[in-house]
DNA sequence: TATACTAGCTAAAACGTTTCAATTGAAACG
DNA sequence: CGTTTCAATTGAAACGTTTTAGCTAGTATA
């Protein structure tokens, strides 16, 4: 970590670029730029003495430089076309930022995130990020199904992977969960209930639509006629769960059991049961689905269908990585599978 | 949106530069920055026609290009000394990122995260981002006390900021809150007891240090010695906090309440009660820290120190934007303070 | 009419790299 | 000895901007 920083006169320390190494090596710029990259082309005593003063100087090439010339910025973006606020108070993005930043820094490169400022302006995340060329690849989290900015994407000539499966286009690289057959597993978990309901996702989402359809297929097979009065969109935030239930119970026949379609939703459910006097489990079952760990710490703890957030991420990032370099992916689509993980609030388990 | 997008021979849609722009419109590129950096110098009908041109070509300037002349990236970096496991699953951080996040977006910034590949490697989240002139400035989230790095970061001419103080350096640009007085305040509420715990956040970080000694300094108030096998060093993570609790658990004399350094080791140490039997409350009150949605939903809910995580990435961001656009703030180092809110681990509010 | 000023624009340098064709000098070959 | 081959290095272009000094032509001033 020598740093024999010269300052320049205004006191400030100034940074040696690869002129200076140059110079004091005795040779020109882009002997020291193929020493460094370890060319062949370049003797081994010259190498070594590129490198020797390139340390000595503190020398770090600049990424700008670089990337302008190299037109590889080293850089992939993340795009949740959401409010910051919205993004980060979901555990679920949290593990997929996990899993996403793990593999990019062990690709060395860099994580640019990129929020929406609000809920209405979905496009500035894209923008920002896109436009300007600061990225080589975007991954894209959690886009609405007609989101129209996924068609400039297409166009931008940048390589781009979906998190959450998107539909009818077989050539789009994407990572996903099989959301309905997750779903389907939840309410059949329930089976001896009639009347099941379920609490969406927003339905402008295929994650919602997905599980949703997993939900009224259950039903079917089990020969039960979903019925409107049973089912509610919510937005994954624990109040609509909450309204969501206030509804239901409001109904002349109330439901008997709940399939939520996150989480959060289910502890929404679970409290609005609470306040009625109802007791969750054998009383009122209910499934969630994600597994974050709000669910393993309620009361009672709630089944729920476990994804593989983190792995989310992680595959995104590598099959992002695969494409930036060129290559041509074993496989363009990756759909994971969940878990159900019973515990005591279907009524099952004890807990 | 009009994006004629002319193809070169390999079929890929070519971007448009600045050049393109100023041939059409039959100025130079000179004009053509000025013109769209809306300079006086540049007659309107110029402008207007330029501008005209540059939207029906879907120019946009290249981030790249533009960092490397006017050596500012518009880019600011999160660093967070660790894994990125270890980082995402702590909703604290998820918090402070959201606040940052959003201050940097109403500011047109760009958010490069940066964690470690792993706990022990500290050093590669900073060098990755600062040695290579990505970013006009950083936050440091996080960062254990002597963390050599931050030496690097000061003479390295950028500007930072710290999240959480960072002792003895009244000119280290920070935004933290009273750690301290939350912690003394919590141990205060546990009047009454004699032998009360401190399961504590690491010793390596000034979070740890500071609330252990709020806590310490409470029982000296109440004419109490701290006594050190009442002391448990944890990591923030729930196994500390169970394996803390267990320790305590298995003394002669065990303590009769307990301070936990934050809301997940409170967690931790709650499940140990339950193993042993003991009802957490009036039975045995614990107190938390930080005041995360964990708290909130467990049962009994926790009484905790809030500290507002969000504000503390926001103000930290803001404080950056205006040390990066060289004007000095009013002040260079903000401490905010914490507010207990009481729910019934602690034995005195129904729940 | 000469001079000064102004508005509007251009040319060129600079930012820090990478890359590749061209050059050099020496060694190997016939 | 002339020619080829090769290893090592160089020079210059290119990436896409911003910025500033300077140029031109027209207008106002004396």
């Amino acid at each position: 970590m020598a740093a024999s920083d010269s300052k320049s006169k205004d006191g400030k320390p100034v940074r040696a670029n690869i002129h200076d190494v140059a110079r004091q090596a005795g040779v020109s710029i882009g002997t020291v730029s193929l020493a460094l990259s370890d060319n062949a082309a370049v003797a081994d005593s010259t190498k070594e003495r590129v490198k020797q003063i390139a340390s000595s100087l503190g020398y770090r090439p600049s990424a700008v430089g670089r990337a302008l010339r190299s037109r590889r910025t080293h850089a992939a973006g993340l795009v949740v076309p959401h409010s910051s606020q919205h993004v980060f108070s979901h555990l679920y993005f949290m593990h997929v930022l996990s899993g996403v930043s793990e593999v990019l820094s062990a690709h060395n490169m860099t994580l640019v995130l990129s929020t929406a400022p609000d809920e209405a302006d979905e496009d500035s995340a894209y923008t920002k990020i896109l436009d300007s060329q600061q990225v080589d690849g975007i991954i894209l989290a959690s886009a609405s199904v007609n989101d129209k900015n996924v068609a400039r994407l297409q166009l931008s000539s940048h390589p781009f992977v979906f998190i959450g499966r998107f539909p009818n286009d077989p050539g789009v690289p994407s990572v996903g969960v099989d959301d309905r057959g997750g779903a389907y597993g939840a309410v059949s978990h329930l089976h001896g209930h009639r009347r099941i309901a379920h609490i969406s996702g927003p339905m402008g989402h295929l994650s919602g639509i997905e599980r949703h359809d997993g939900y009224e297929s259950a039903l079917r097979e089990a020969g039960i006629e979903p019925q409107p009065q049973y089912c509610y969109e919510g937005d994954y935030s624990e109040e609509t769960g909450r309204a969501g239930m206030e509804r239901f119970l409001a109904l002349a026949e109330p439901p008997t059991a709940l399939f939520a379609a996150n989480d959060e939703m289910a502890l929404g459910a679970i409290s609005a049961l609470v306040s009625a006097g109802i007791a969750t489990g054998i009383g009122f079952p209910v499934v969630g689905f994600d597994d974050v760990v709000l669910a393993r710490v309620i009361t009672p703890a709630l089944t729920t269908v476990r994804q593989p957030m983190r792995r989310l991420g992680a595959l995104a990032a590598e099959l992002l990585m695969t494409l930036i370099s060129g290559q041509t992916p074993s496989q363009l689509q990756t759909e994971l599978s969940t878990e159900l993980v019973v515990r005591s609030s279907c009524g099952c388990a004890a807990g």
